[in-house]
DNA sequence: ACTTGATAGTTACCTTAGCTAACTAATAAT
DNA sequence: ATTATTAGTTAGCTAAGGTAACTATCAAGT
């Protein structure tokens, strides 16, 4: 009785296999991945948001929801935890008093540093298990990947 | 200031390089695509539990809450609240009474069915968009890529 | 100078998701 | 039989999600 991941990949157009297949492969990836984050002490959500702040720079609470996919008063509540362990800090902004910024903080940063660096880290140990060939068709593969997931490196 | 992703990857070990950005490019991918789960009207633990459940056909809850790095009792919540909605049904095992397996109704089945086929195709838009070179790259890596990330395909 | 309206966040309140600890029921071991 | 182990559930907590209603600020109009 085959699965039906397992069904007939040829009758169907290549560009659907393809797609079905990568992000199948991104899940699997990633729910393996996700376990190196017990480590970090932090709830999945929180370091979600923890890492828009980290890398997207001081944000506001806004536009933090949005990336988040998440109403405001989630994120409302979510930074207020954040804020309470010294992991991130608000400011004001000078011209519009209703909007509020929030960075992280030395050691907001060092937290999601290190934990990306285990994911990091797991990921490299099952990279150096191929052979170099296969590492460098993923190399190569790469920019494509990074082009159609939006991972703007640019902006 | 440089944002932290873009400081000297030359620098850095080439399979770090790979592994970091590779782990990149799989979040945002994910991030973007999630969009697309708000059509199904479940929540995304529901709907991750209900897409193992479909694809790995009738399992137990034991077996359920370690493929969803969850405690035991997480899933049993889950669950009834999936199996109160009809999207799947629980069965007793009968050599051994203890344990419960779930699988898919056809609803169940359909609510994932469909939301899946959106998420692909939100990626087969992007993939589209591709000059037909790079899904050749893509479509080359991805078996590689389906290796790394613990896609059993043969189990 | 006041309304009026729009915008950014927060508060209140509810459900769901996660945990640990303690429990029930069934099986396995001695 | 008794004891121990295993599968799930229940109880009770905190965090994460939502909507609705609120405060505060800013932007226009008159």
């Amino acid at each position: 009785m085959p699965p039906a991941s397992t069904r007939p990949r040829a009758t169907r157009a290549p560009t659907a296999d393809l797609a079905d297949r990568l992000h199948s492969a991104a899940l699997h990836l990633l729910r393996r991945l996700r376990r190196e984050d017990d480590a970090s002490g932090l709830p999945a959500p929180q370091l979600s948001a923890l890492s828009v702040i980290v890398f997207g720079g001081p944000i506001t609470l806004g536009d933090l929801a949005r990336a988040e996919q998440v109403r405001p008063p989630t994120i409302s509540k979510v930074i207020a935890i954040l804020e309470a362990q010294s992991l991130v800090e608000r400011e004001v902004d000078a011209g519009d008093r209703r909007v509020t910024r929030v960075r992280a903080t030395a050691r907001g940063t060092k937290l999601l540093h290190d934990g990306r660096q285990r994911r990091v880290a797991a990921l490299v140990a099952s990279l150096s298990a191929l052979p170099a060939r296969d590492r460098a068709l993923l190399a190569r593969a790469l920019p494509v990947l990074e082009r159609i997931s939006g991972t703007s490196r640019g902006k």
